[in-house]
DNA sequence: GCATATATTGCTACGTAGTCGCAATATTGC
DNA sequence: GCAATATTGCGACTACGTAGCAATATATGC
């Protein structure tokens, strides 16, 4: 049990006034900062004066048309990029990078594509690289930086080191946190990509309502991300929702042509999708393809179902365009079995989902660090 | 994010005092507080003289043998029964009640035998009745309750309305916690048994030291118990750990003899283990039996690491005595399969484990309000 | 039995943080 | 310009935790 002193409680409530001034994009005044945090206005006073005197905060001229009988009010505004983070992606043959504020807002981005999908040494010298460049873009002073996490294909311990991986034999073993952490001084957390993507579903995809959930990504990567009470859950040695060697999927499903839909190559993908155009425009040997592939989702689906029970399962990867006609062959599926109830949605990638997942996932998890707190 | 204001850090800094008193067993002294809580000499005098006068703790006489030079210390113990908790079991054909303290110290208990398994009416009744029991066995004023949990066998809201039941058709659709919350006017909560039994491995069981495990009931009242970062996880409606309708148990698993190992009957659970010892003898006939079931609960072992990974996974039921056994079939099963890296326990339910674990539960879920405190 | 040593208590003084409320102030509307 | 008004600025107050000194109750030595 925590005990706690007056500083300690002052700590706790400048926090708690930093979070809404986070929350808020434009400017807020003293009163609603009352009325938000259930201070009272003299303490949100000295909290203020506080955050202005650390750079975190700074009067702001009122906005247009605010003028009302009596004194005026005072502005003020969150000094975002007082705290930037940085969201490294790996997923051959992709590299990517986004460097945020301490509000998510994106400042700057940098990307490049891998030759060999293999070569780990040369994938993350390249994103070194293309980090290096994108905090370069962002014209933010380096020392601001107070979080990175880097995303990856496959599991990974809490410790950064890669412990399995879908893309190669070099990469189990590979220690992702150690280059980033010592390339910029930055606490580093190397997270699995799909996880990032079920951070992303929650903070700005198809389940923006929910706390507890399930984002599948079916195909050859197949892999699930489990956030339970918003928390990610990641398993031992990070091997939750890793239902590659799941029994039920069946033993080619790994090898079927429609699997390719969350490849990580676009041509993959686009082949994938174009066979489930052909089914739905009435070719039946695509049609019989995506029903087998879909009765195989959907036995996953019963397995997460019956084990997790959550409330809300989404069916996320590479559907841009194809959203109705998976929703049809796997709602056919889903039918033929038993499941729990559960709302079962499908939903196109967010737009660079491992990114920005990985911007929000920063943000969450350096919690009041980021803005030098306990 | 909360605030706080001077009266929410004393009422922070009671509770802390309050849970360092009823995890220690006798008597304590002003300076092992201080040690324990971190909070100054002053602090710890003040806040225990309004505990004083509020019946949460009484001076209590040195210990045999405690006389040093100096002045001699103050010695102060926690009144535990000061609030009561009730647990309460329905599992057709037992029901049983037990009355703690706030420490989780077992005052009385209470049981009986049902008829008819399928009469929810009648086991209802019957754990009214077995409840007051308790409470008159134990001797104290009853409006000293904070709380009650009872634990029932199958799926439960958490409006406490039974959701799916193993038991019979009239269970679906019963609402337990309003007849608890009524007879005895205190918080109730209604839960599945296998949680509690979960609740129990973590408290007093096989999985003291973890805090991520899942507790797995094999047979044909399989369900497993999920506890994630010291929390119970039920999913939607309870349903979470509901393997009975997993695909990969086998169709007809449930009527396989060795499944009733986890019957609530203690002829059939006998009758299972009575098999299991003649496999051990050596009798082919019964090996084959052990072989088919544990290959089958290896499967479920196996789903459920690849969805959860957790660390650990205790495999426990009516095992008293063939543990050994258990463990042979079950190893060798599992080594046949592909699973993720995990440590697999078998373990013998511990004494009165649903009781227990829900004894447990409640202190556990009652928090800082056992103590009237928020 | 009395003085001394010693550890703990009882208590006062103090600093910090949150709240309350009054007077000063800067603006609009007439 | 003057009244009306909403907000600021700030002093007074209270609650809580901390620091530290003096009083106190016991054991021990003579």
């Amino acid at each position: 049990m925590p005990v706690i002193d007056q500083s300690g409680m002052r700590r706790l409530n400048t926090h708690a006034v930093l979070r809404v001034l986070a929350d808020t994009s434009g400017v807020v005044t003293n009163a609603e900062l009352v009325a938000q945090t259930r201070l009272s206005r003299r303490t949100i006073e000295l909290i203020l004066a506080d955050l202005i005197a650390r750079g975190w905060v700074r009067e702001a001229d009122p906005p247009e048309a605010a003028a009302a009988a009596g004194r005026p009010k005072k502005y003020f505004a969150f000094v975002a990029d007082r705290a930037l983070v940085l969201s490294v992606m790996i997923v051959p043959p992709q590299v990517g990078a986004v460097v945020a504020d301490a509000q998510g807002t994106e400042l700057a981005r940098a990307s490049s594509r891998l030759v060999n999908d293999d070569d780990a040494a040369a994938a993350v010298h390249m994103a070194l690289a293309v980090a290096g460049e994108a905090l370069a873009a962002s014209a933010r002073d380096r020392d601001r930086l107070a979080g990175i996490v880097v995303g990856v294909s496959g599991t990974v311990g809490v410790d950064g080191v890669v412990h399995t991986s879908p893309v190669g034999p070099e990469w189990p073993g590979k220690d992702l946190r150690t280059p980033f952490q010592d390339a910029f001084s930055a606490p580093t957390s190397v997270e699995n990509d799909a996880n990032l993507v079920a951070v992303a579903e929650h903070a700005f995809g198809a389940v923006r309502d929910e706390s507890t959930f399930v984002v599948l990504t079916p195909g050859n990567r197949v892999s699930a991300g489990v956030v339970i009470d918003g928390d990610l859950y990641r398993g031992f040695q990070g091997a939750a929702g890793e239902l590659v060697r799941l029994p039920v999927s069946g033993p080619d499903l790994h090898e079927h042509p429609v699997a390719r839909i969350s490849s990580p190559h676009e041509a993959e993908r686009e082949a994938a999708r174009a066979i489930l155009r052909r089914a739905a425009a009435g070719d039946e040997a695509a049609a019989a393809l995506a029903r087998e592939f879909f009765a195989s989702v959907a036995r996953l689906v019963a397995t997460i179902g019956w084990v997790l029970a959550p409330p809300v399962l989404v069916v996320s990867g590479g559907l841009e365009g194809v959203e109705g006609i998976v929703r049809t062959y796997l709602g056919e599926a889903l039918a033929a079995l038993d499941l729990p109830e559960m709302d079962v949605r499908v939903a196109p990638l967010p737009r660079d989902a491992v990114l920005r997942g990985g911007v929000r996932f920063a943000l969450d998890s350096l919690g009041a660090d980021i803005f030098g707190i306990d």
